[in-house]
DNA sequence: GATGAATGAGGATTCATTCAT
DNA sequence: TATGAATGAATCCTCATTCAT
């Protein structure tokens, strides 16, 4: 976690820092990004960086924490703008709020996708502990325990499980926008149609259920 | 690719390096791995290694090549025990190919995850152009093909979002599986199940269907 | 051309660097110089090398450009000393002013000698463009371009191949010098003899005008 | 000098091999040249390349007596073809012997050049001692000290330096000629020209001696 | 607080030479 | 005699981190 000697900062540069160091990460991934580059990028000396991070793990770790915190935001204000209180309105509600983030921050999304490698190590926990505790992660564990209880999932999924597939499911579908994306900014229309495909999928599969 | 040397080299000698490779990329992932921790890994001389391969790119193509056949290979092997022509067998079938291949290969399938990280590359598409060309993926891209134009798929999903689709929840499972990994060895009954859940989630979702 | 960490060196480190590196290269030549050796000889650490310079070519083209610089320097000193306008009054002073830095700075002659392997490349042209524009070469140009019109030389003779004929014998007499080097220091008027021979030799031919 | 087994070798196997070191040599230079390089271009196995030779310095020395043994014998073909013995009437039929061997024989020219890198070395002694016994160079040499006892050159001048002039004083010619190289073969008439022309710059100097 | 030079272990790769077949 | 795989020291260069100013 960074040094105070960063959050002490005047806000300018500190984003300034967070800007460069979330570039570069996205840019070269988690493996090949280099404190030098940050640096430059970021216009400040070697040395300060340090007087800023424990080391470099520690931009890493903060950035996934901050990439977490916005996307619950987004997360967070879907939910509140939703009435429905069914677990498929839960769903639609993150799906939305993860397609947005992942369509307006890239380069967190990248950055969190290169994050994956290094999925068993102690600093992954680091950077995503808090995200488990989480309110919207507890009240979506809790709607899907129910839904199993209920007897409503196939048998063999978990909570664990469900959750893996809902993420799976919508980084799927946003890499697959990233890579086919068209020059010109997706509308609001868009976005809904693709949120609901998510949701359709994740719920009832690729296939049509038929009326 | 390999060069003669490594070829023809003595079927003990080319699996315990082709071993070591595929060991350390899969602890290390694609930018970590180093030539010094393979041959080490492999008990042979540094020289020998390029007297092998070209450079590290070019046992990483074809570890990558490799992996690819194998899983191949399982998927193959399913197919041809199959009778249903359906394309919820045709899935079936390669889904279990699938799961077999990860859990019995777990360091092709952690190496395969770390290739993603360089999916835009050209590297990349000398490990993978063969796939695209595959008589399954042929086949599987044809079905898919037919199936939306019957309309029986969800508007907006294309052939290609279907098949990232169809891995991206196969890979979930499959890490799922790894990482909840238990001491015993998965009977067949558990991967039977767990492959039908993966064919179920793909196609009707993760909410059983009403009778 | 050194980054700036080198030319803001404290003077004494940086011409330990110079020295080491003038060394290295006029013992081993171009082709062999080893980094290594040179980071021992100047007693610095490897990486700083790299923070000093470019690469080893860089290193190598600044030596070259001093040499110039500082063969340049000797020239021009000995033409300021020297009242005769005359060609031959202009290749004497060049010839001692050669004659004098190669004898002065051996290393530095060794060190150019070793260049000329790579006479045709773009890192030489780096090293020496300069002189090209120089206010000596344009001058020496100019005169033996007017002694060509005037037909005073012999046919054949371009400006071109005289100046390769007036520095290769030059650099003969010095190598010739340096074969031969006495223990004793050269004396100011084996210095002048040498230097007037280089000139009758170039001027003249071996044998003597008679009368 | 290279074993039996390499002189026992057939003429044309022991051509190839000649053709492939020397060519080497004159592309990259003494210190560049490579055995992987050579062997390869000579159709031969490593290994065998060490039961012809002790190892690389060997096919250089080798390779340096032969441009010797070829060059003495075009400047020996031109003497005989000589009746005038004047030291003048000798140095043009050395001139036009060592002009003819460097024109037709590019790559042993080239060879030489890089070799004077490592003039100073016994490696390079054992290639050029013979040539200071050569009947030749003896013949010469007694010229020149002859020509010094009658006073006719300058002094200063000895044996040993008016032979690295004269040498020098070719090579410079030649160098001149090749950078400048016409795509054209150069006639017998042009070469007759640039022969005089460096014999009366050893004799006479660039300036024309006036009738 | 800010700076940026200094460090050196570690990276990939090359290559002359040896030696078992 | 011919082969070519095996070797490992040596090459240049990178980079996270430290520390004196």
């Amino acid at each position: 976690m960074p040094k105070d000697t960063f959050l002490n900062l005047k806000a300018e540069k500190r984003q300034r820092i967070m800007k460069a160091a979330l570039r570069e990460i996205a840019a070269q991934g988690y493996d090949k990004a280099s404190v030098t580059r940050i640096v430059k990028g970021a216009g400040i000396a070697t040395g300060s960086f340090y007087q800023y991070f424990e080391d470099l793990a520690d931009v890493f770790v903060y950035i996934g924490q901050e990439g977490a915190r916005l996307k619950a935001q987004y997360m967070q204000r879907e939910l509140e703008n939703t009435k429905e209180r069914s677990m498929e309105g839960f769903v639609r509600a993150i799906y939305r709020g993860g397609l947005r983030f992942g369509m307006e921050h890239e380069e967190y999304f990248r950055a969190a996708q290169s994050f994956l490698q290094i999925k068993d190590t102690e600093i992954y926990h680091r950077m995503f502990d808090g995200v488990q505790k989480s309110e919207i992660f507890v009240w979506l564990y809790k709607f899907v325990s129910q839904a199993i209880q209920r007897g409503e999932l196939h048998d063999g999924i978990t909570p664990e499980l469900f959750l893996r597939l809902a993420a799976g499911i919508n980084t799927t579908i946003i890499e697959y926008l990233i890579d086919a994306k068209p020059e010109r900014e997706m509308s609001k229309d868009d976005l809904e149609t693709l949120c609901e495909l998510g949701v359709q999928i994740l719920l009832h599969g690729v296939q049509k259920t038929d009326g």
